[in-house]
RNA sequence: GGAGAGGUGUCCGAGUGGUUGAAGGAGCUCGCCUCGAAAGCGAGUGGGCCCAUCGGGUCCCGGGGGUUCGAAUCCCCCCCUCUCCGCCA
């Protein structure tokens, strides 16, 4: 979210970022209501400045024993005058609060403009398979009887899963996998809960925009997260960081809840698009001048989960248009699933410059002495699913059997591949 | 869930209606002193917003309302922390 003064100074940039972005931010009706505001304030401050002169006179001359009745009902009245500007600002500062909250933020220069169309592969690693008759990762997961689709749909409905055996073994080898090789980079493990209330949430930009995409506990200010960004961005909300201590470079595990509202009919069955899923994520918080230089470290290091596990990807600057509300410039990872011939989305690698740090009050001391606010990014390390597919069909082998990439398999207490037990 | 105590600046801590944005101490910065350091001495040391050239004004003592001429101080709601009881994986 953006202060007023910034609205003010770059309202071209403002609009063309709604435009590019297909939000629906009036900045017009923001900038009318904030002359009003200006004005409404000046006036307001300079009752106030005679209120609080007065007040401090009727306090002197009453204690020296003067008569003091005529100024205190000169001020009742005052007040009243007061009260009135103050309602009034109060409403019109709602407003522009309210339309404020739907200003998303601006792309980066080097994000191209446009749609989906104009997303652009950057680079690609590793080379997909492209044998005839290679098996989906649901025919390979039945066949081991590592998936668990139905108990699950039965007991909690469509976009639920489970996993069976090797296959639940399989989930927590790669958990533990990503988090022990993001340790190694220097990312500080974390826990973190599940549900937040919804300052949190706003505070990374999910709130107002994506409410129907959440969960929201009956009866509480409570939400399951869609993403741990949410608890790791907020984590330290309020403390000061100087500049020394920055970046600091997070990772957790959790599961994400998203209700994927409106997205039904449009790749329901199966690991790749569940209202409950498992994912490692990194988060960053830098100085500003090092966050584009870090998009490219943590991009890299979500990266080196699929090249340590040698699985083939490309990676995709995002375009305007397919951007994020809160994000300035989004890398999308790509795994190439060859049973299901088709590239599956298993990372989001984003820099939110200030955007999130200005909603939250994230800040830090800089050697000037003075308070910053720092940059945040965020990025999956990677989500589990779509990882799990991608490898079962790389990994497929023609007697049925799935290799275990060699860095996963003291994971997995040495086998060497998933058979059916 | 019940009862009580409390949330003040970077930190500790005073302050229960009036020149308190906030005593005192610590820390930090600068200066003096010193060969240098420590100690000592002196000065400085929050943030947001509005107007403005220096500067001025306003708001902020967990958050939000209210009472009052005037609130860190009184009232209401909420959040958090601690102690005791209850419950519990």
């Amino acid at each position: 979210m953006y202060d007023l003064k910034f609205v003010r100074e770059h309202a071209g940039e403002l609009r063309r970022a709604v435009e590019q972005k297909r939000e629906h931010a009036d900045l017009d009706a923001i900038l009318a209501d904030e002359e009003r505001r200006r004005a409404l304030l000046a006036e307001v401050e300079k009752l106030k400045a005679e209120r609080n002169r007065t007040s401090q006179e009727i306090g002197r001359r009453k204690a020296a024993g003067e008569d003091v009745s005529a100024s205190v009902a000169a001020m009742r009245e005052l007040g009243e005058r007061i009260r009135e500007l103050d309602d009034q600002l109060r409403t019109i500062e709602g407003e522009i609060h309210e339309r404020l909250q739907w200003v998303p933020n601006i792309p980066h220069p080097s994000v191209p403009v446009g749609d989906e169309s104009a997303n652009a592969v950057v680079r690609a690693w590793g080379t997909p398979r492209e044998e005839e008759g290679l098996r989906n990762h649901l025919e390979i997961g039945e066949a081991l009887g590592i998936l668990a689709l139905t108990p699950a749909a039965q007991m909690s409905g469509s976009g639920f899963i489970g996993f069976t055996g090797l296959g639940a073994r399989l989930e927590r080898a790669l958990i533990n996998y990503m988090l022990d090789l993001h340790g190694v980079a220097g990312y500080r493990e974390m826990r973190v809960p599940y549900a937040t209330r919804s300052a949190a949430l706003f505070g990374c930009g999910q709130l107002p925009k994506l409410a129907e995409d959440m969960y929201r506990l009956e009866g509480e200010d409570l939400f399951l997260i869609p993403t741990a960004e949410v608890p790791l961005t907020n984590f330290y909300r309020g403390v000061i960081w100087n500049e020394e201590e920055l970046p600091v470079n997070l990772v957790a595990y959790s599961p994400c809840f998203r209700r994927e509202a409106g997205a039904h009919g449009k790749q329901t069955h199966g690991l790749i698009r569940l209202h409950q899923f498992d994912k490692v994520e990194l988060v960053k918080i830098v100085t500003p001048e090092r966050s584009y230089e870090e998009l490219e470290r943590l991009t890299a290091d979500a990266e080196q989960v699929l090249q340590s596990l040698g699985l083939p990807y490309r990676v995709l600057l995002l375009a305007s248009g397919d951007l994020s509300f809160a994000s300035a410039k989004c890398y999308d990872l790509e795994l190439w699933a060859p049973g299901s011939a088709r590239w599956l989305e298993v990372s989001s690698c984003s820099n939110f410059e200030d955007f999130q740090a200005r909603r939250i009050g994230l800040r830090y001391r800089g050697s000037d002495g003075k308070l910053h606010l720092v940059h945040t990014l965020n990025g999956s390390g990677v989500a589990l699913p779509r990882l799990t597919v991608a490898l079962l069909e790389h990994y497929q082998q023609a007697d049925g059997t799935v290799r275990v990439p060699e860095p996963l398999r003291p994971y997995l207490g040495g086998i060497a591949a998933l058979r059916a037990e």
